[in-house]
DNA sequence: ACAATACTTAGCTATATGACTAACCAACTC
DNA sequence: GAGTTGGTTAGTCATATAGCTAAGTATTGT
């Protein structure tokens, strides 16, 4: 039952972790660049990257002492399909009470 | 800085509630209905309902002893918005290092 | 009026989350 | 090889979250 979606919705549940994917669609970046312009200590801002990364929404891979953290764009596909499927489930019923109304309207003679 | 997709994200990170907003597209419910099904006690359920209705996803009213809760779409289109325009973000990134590519290409002489 | 129904409130517990500091390791730079 | 840079680990703390039981309130049904 605890689905994958889980911990998808919760990384993207915080500002900082937001800003961060924002930041990475321009492009991967080093952790100590994306560290810049938040201002919180940089092990409470490795955690949020960890927190990112556990949901699947970036990788991340080490040369020498640098850590460069990649977007994974198919996880946000994974996020906008499950919206796309309410959505339609939702205008689906829309539709068919618009045609209920209509036809009672037709009818209220 | 923290946005109202701060609790909304956040509203959407637990499969009950996850469950709860599949339910509701159906159509409003009363509290309990939407409580069946769901192996918890009724005042652990109600904070999901709570917790939902903070977000804005989800309204309710009470008339007599019966609470109804109703889906607020509109809600769920903020969502999707937000998706959507990263989702653009993204692609627009790929479409520029495609025509780089392209251009590279074609200058490699 | 009494009982049953449909929540509601209060209070407890356990775990998770988000923040910090301090100390550490590994890899460049001079 | 000594210092600096870039990241990591460990440990603490405060608050939030998700669950429970027990008891209460307010309608509705008989």
């Amino acid at each position: 039952m605890t689905n994958q979606l889980d911990s998808f919705f919760s990384a993207l549940a915080d500002p900082t972790r937001r800003a961060v994917v924002e930041q990475l669609i321009q492009g991967p970046a080093a952790v100590s660049a994306l560290h810049d312009g938040h201002d919180m200590a940089l092990p409470t801002f490795l955690r949020h990257l960890k927190v990112l990364e556990d949901s699947g929404l970036v990788t991340s891979t080490k040369k020498g002492r640098v850590r460069t953290v990649e977007m994974q764009p198919e996880a946000l596909r994974a996020g906008a399909d499950w919206f796309e499927a309410h959505k339609s489930m939702w205008e689906g019923r829309m539709d068919r009470l618009a045609r209920l109304a209509d036809h009672l309207e037709r009818t209220r003679t």
